[in-house]
DNA sequence: TCATTAATGCGACTGATGTAGCGATAACAT
DNA sequence: ATGTTATCGCTACATCAGTCGCATTAATGA
């Protein structure tokens, strides 16, 4: 339906051996000015969500604040789906580490305690990109590619709880880590529960229990 | 910002306080024309949406496949929101009742298995409720309700295994719940993963280990 | 039967989203 | 420097969601 288009710009110059080539793919520029729409387009893509919200986030917004053109804008990012794609990989290419308290269950919590802020933070910006993301292609690519990297990363929580004795070696770090953190975006992001700030501390408490009775290793 | 608006047509005829009162509320008319309206409508957004899928739901699409017009539809729908909503609302009055396998496990399972299947099923209805919910207020607050409803009644289920003695008697139902149900939305929902058909089982078997260890109880 | 008036039908209108064509600008190669 | 052309700016257009005012129909009460 959506024809395939790369978020990203310019990921490649054209190889040597392509430049020859008769039906050659054309040039691209990377230089100036395509910079500049870009870095203006994501600030003012940021600018407008922390200041207004994700109600305010509409392309021709984005051109106005940024000055680009609308029709700029569409051509390379198609809609907002695309631009808080893009906007989310560059951010996500980040140095962000998993925590390290030195227990299983202090580890679970501060992850928790991290998506709680990030899912009542206000203006929502995080609950806006889950909603995008079930509308864009490019969003929902971009936010499980990000998931999937954090949930990556976060596995070694599970295999140092798993060297200090706390939980079976043959835990899944995976299904741990999900069971740990799915209620927090199950009660705040799907049910609306009103927010209750020890749900974090909680589910990552029933969590690390449920890793010691041996669940996840099966 | 969205004025209030009752989605269930003629919830109640006017008190008869009400008859004599000068600013009297308008009297309705359920009889006839209006009932028709509304099942036409409801049927063509069931056939829309098993049919052709959620893509192909909109309110000119269910107006025209109805033969009501655009217009009356918008008046007593407002948007696609308000129509799923209320077929939601008229599909949950329904006698579901939670499973009795005789094991907390075999339950669990059961009611993993329907979600699952909810969950996958072509065309995704549940999944474009769930995406829906995020843009109108009545949609959400219907799947609020719709969920809210379906945990309550399946408290039942957590007594029962307190009753036998499978895990602890201060147990908080939803919170188990919720443990053995919020994976699954996670990786079908959020995660996109691809779909494993063991998730359920697991999740249920995971949740199960965690109450018998004494999870859910603090 | 008949008057009243909800509720619907109808056409026109607004606003927002997204696209097409084309000229203008500036990045790159020579 | 200079030509080529990728990219951008601009205008016009197309489509869809949603609303408004008014005419028409039919449910209700008498």
């Amino acid at each position: 339906m959506i024809p395939p288009r790369s978020t990203n710009d310019f990921p490649d110059e054209p190889l040597p051996s392509q430049r020859d080539q008769v039906a050659a793919v054309p040039a691209r520029r990377p230089g100036g000015r395509s910079a500049h729409v870009r870095r203006r387009v994501f600030d003012a893509v940021r600018t407008l969500l922390v200041e207004h919200g994700y109600d305010a986030l509409s392309v021709d917004a984005v051109a106005d604040r940024s000055g680009v053109h609308r029709t700029t804008v569409y051509r390379r990012w198609r809609d907002v789906g695309g631009l808080l794609a893009d906007v989310l990989t560059e951010a996500t290419g980040d140095e962000w580490r998993p925590p390290d308290t030195g227990s299983l269950n202090g580890d679970l919590v501060a992850i928790n305690r991290e998506i709680y802020t990030a899912l009542t933070a206000d203006p929502p910006i995080t609950t806006a990109l889950i909603a995008t993301s079930f509308r864009s292609e490019q969003a929902g690519e971009a936010l499980r590619i990000f998931w999937t990297d954090r949930y990556d990363r976060c596995a070694i929580i599970v295999q140092r709880a798993a060297e200090r004795g706390e939980i079976p070696a043959r835990t899944d770090p995976r299904r741990l880590l999900v069971a740990a953190t799915a209620p927090l975006y199950h009660e705040l992001v799907l049910l609306r529960t009103p927010a209750s700030s020890h749900l974090a501390e909680q589910s990552a408490r029933d969590a690390t229990t449920a890793a010691r009775a041996g669940a996840f290793a099966g």
